[in-house]
DNA sequence: ATGGCTGGTAGAACCAGA
């Protein structure tokens, strides 16, 4: 009997503040697993009790005050292997657990940044490639069927950007950052799942700023987030889109959630 | 300029997001 899952992704910028909008997606979609990035919450505040109403039982939290903060939620068993610091700075930004039949899920929030993409005069993007290079010295041993997913703050594709031109030097969508993602994707032969069922040039993007006029008119999005599993499970994907409404919903995320169906 | 918002925490002429 193939056992179907539905494994949802969504940076939520503040799980307290978006309680509404978490508790509708999980009534609509009812995915058996979400992950959660920018939480914001230290682990003994979150808001478990209303997700457990849900169904969702199975909470593995990895929360620190103010920012970052990652979560998983979900109606099927999970057990955590490991919370990674891959910026070696004690930042809450990875939880990876097992499920049942043996496959690894892991929840990231790659940072951002920063302003500029230089180095030298922004430690915040040197730490951004630090965390890549230790992300594809992990990804390199990985020996077990693998779901890597969360907000990657990476937009590599020309196509997973409104402009490629005019964010061709805007952290996010530097050639050093793509070509950090791209040595990350190889390390393991990831397979990107939203490219598989949206094939490039397609529009595909699952972040709109908070400062345009009009979010959706405007349509100045980046594909920031992302679900990449290991080339084994690439035929087990058997549905996959960003839940782009979400973006538009009362007090919403700047992210959209990527929602991805699976049949193991 | 593309364009000027959002949340948390402290009580900011802040910080971080990207």
């Amino acid at each position: 009997m193939p056992q179907n899952l539905k494994i949802a992704s969504w940076n939520i910028n503040s799980v307290r503040a978006r309680l509404d909008i978490v508790t509708r997606f999980l009534t609509e979609e009812a995915p058996d697993i979400l992950c959660l990035q920018e939480t914001k919450v230290v682990d003994n505040t979150f808001p478990g009790g209303i997700f457990r109403q849900l169904g969702y039982n199975h909470q593995i939290l990895h929360g620190q005050p103010m920012h970052h903060g990652v979560a998983i939620l979900s109606k099927v068993p999970i057990r955590e292997d490991d919370r990674l610091d891959w910026q070696a700075n004690g930042e809450a930004r990875h939880v990876g657990v097992r499920l049942d039949n043996g496959i690894r899920l892991e929840n990231v929030y790659i940072p951002a940044g920063g302003e500029e993409p230089d180095r030298t005069i922004n430690p915040k993007f040197g730490q951004k490639l630090d965390f890549l290079e230790r992300m594809i010295d992990w990804a390199a041993k990985l020996d077990k069927p693998t779901i890597l997913t969360g907000d990657f703050n990476i937009a590599p594709l020309e196509s997973d950007v409104w402009s490629h031109k005019q964010l061709v030097n805007v952290v996010s969508h530097t050639p050093v950052e793509v070509d950090l993602l791209g040595r990350l994707q190889a390390a393991h032969n990831w397979v990107d799942i939203g490219r598989k069922f949206y094939p490039a040039p397609q529009r595909l993007y699952t972040w709109w700023s908070y400062r345009a006029r009009d979010w959706q008119a405007s349509d100045r999005g980046r594909r920031l987030d992302h679900m990449w599993v290991s080339p084994e499970l690439a035929d087990k994907a058997t549905a996959h889109r960003v839940a782009e409404p979400c973006r538009g919903w009362m007090r919403p995320s700047d992210h959209a959630p990527l929602i991805t169906e699976f049949s193991f």
